[in-house]
DNA sequence: GACTTTTAAATGTCTGACAAATGAAAATTG
DNA sequence: CAATTTTCATTTGTCAGACATTTAAAAGTC
């Protein structure tokens, strides 16, 4: 590990970034211990503020935790499922929301990858799978639910959904696409109507899931995918009218 | 933004926390210009050192870029496509490597999420696309060429394939299911046979996909599924035979 | 007006200090 | 001896103040 003083980047980037490395290419394993602050900025020629920068980027993609007082300091953390899901819905959502990203193109890609996980999930569904699903459509039903609470149990229907296809790497990698979308679709104004369809669609799903048969379950998602990009263009469309 | 010195965690996540809170909840948007670290040192009421670690955990995730001189600062920063996609092959790569991922779980997930990009790849490829596929194809038939280099040609050529699909929040949530499966990959060993094989059935993907016809490509991906299975599964074998 | 110099503001880095937590070892106690 | 308490060294968390470096605007110069 070495640092070039004289480099464009921060001494605390340079650091992290031979940290990283090490940890990425397998020089350092999971739970072993990092040598202290004070130690690495001897070894580094830096400060220990310098040091602690760097580690603090570390903490900050979970790549390290660090623990107080005698026989504390920083380890090299075990990514969860847990964790890796919160950084990819958090990515997933600044991406969408900062990049002009169509509702069309989000939609897209959503409905694109959670129909990929239908057979998957009719397949090897489990009870409590299922038992998930029913429950958000029973509270997408409940009369005085608010648009924002609306869409929280739609994303949590679809996120039981993909779990049943019991694919934690799946699971993971779908995350951004189904909870990232979130922002969008609150703009959308729910209609007892459109809820109507939108929990008849989710009944059909989970119908399907439940007799393991996928291609119903896959021709809801394309219907539920259609009638979302509908719903929008509607917004958008009063929108334009109301604001030219 | 509120601080409780009394609160388990650290200062400088916490203030880290309120930063990003504001940021994914719009109260900052982007290019605005943060307070400088000593103003935010005296709102918080802590000091300039954990102000800067704060900071320092938000450049991490590309939340906020810096700069030096006078009128610098910190200032929010556009998340773009390209700093997401690192972000999220990190993630997946540690993600896979640190959790006893089997090989078949990891597989599925990569090439369940691929054949769903496969319909729209061969509607929407363009000459580009088929191009960069092309020339993988020739770089993985070239004599001498090292497993880990036929590997990093086999990414890019998947990587094409997803490009082709012409949805760029597909291609983002799609790198970790692509690019993390490269460790796995580079622990199998692909003989002059296998890599024929690959080699062929990549041809059939481009060809479908320049044909603009989806099943066989789809086809073609779900063959080279199970084949890459079998083969790590050989490895597998061979290695509990010598060491058991 | 075009160029150079100055200057103020901001981040980057360093030093030294103290607070707080924590587990091991030593001392105490029954 | 065993259980408990105390001490203590180590390490991270936080702070204050200083200086170096970078940068763009402002002032000065021709």
């Amino acid at each position: 590990m070495k640092i070039d003083p004289n480099a464009t980047s921060d001494l605390s980037a340079q650091i992290a970034k031979a940290i990283r490395d090490s940890i990425v290419e397998g020089r350092l394993i999971v739970d072993e211990r990092l040598p202290s602050e004070a130690e690495m900025a001897e070894q580094f020629k830096v400060s220990r503020a310098t040091v602690r920068e760097a580690l603090k980027r570390l903490a900050a993609q979970s790549l390290i935790r660090t623990q107080r007082g005698a026989f504390g300091g920083a380890f090299v953390n075990k990514l969860s499922f847990e964790e890796a899901y919160g950084q990819q819905v958090t990515t997933s959502t600044l991406l969408i929301s900062m990049n002009e990203v169509s509702f069309e193109t989000a939609c897209e890609a959503r409905y694109t990858l959670e129909r990929a996980c239908a057979p998957l999930a009719a397949q090897r569904r489990l009870p409590d799978h299922l038992a998930d699903m029913r429950a958000e459509i029973v509270r997408q039903g409940q009369p005085g639910l608010t648009d924002e609470r609306f869409c929280a149990s739609d994303v949590a229907f679809h996120r039981a959904l993909v779990n049943a296809a019991g694919n934690p790497v799946l699971a993971f990698q779908l995350a951004g696409a189904v909870e990232g979308m979130q922002p969008l679709m609150n703009m959308i104004t729910f209609t007892a109507r459109s809820r109507e369809r939108i929990i008849d669609l989710h009944t059909n799903i989970a119908d399907a899931i439940e007799a393991k048969s996928a291609a119903p379950a896959d021709e809801a998602l394309g219907e539920l995918a259609r009638y979302t990009v509908e719903l929008a263009q509607g917004v958008f469309d009063e929108r334009a009218k109301s604001r030219p």
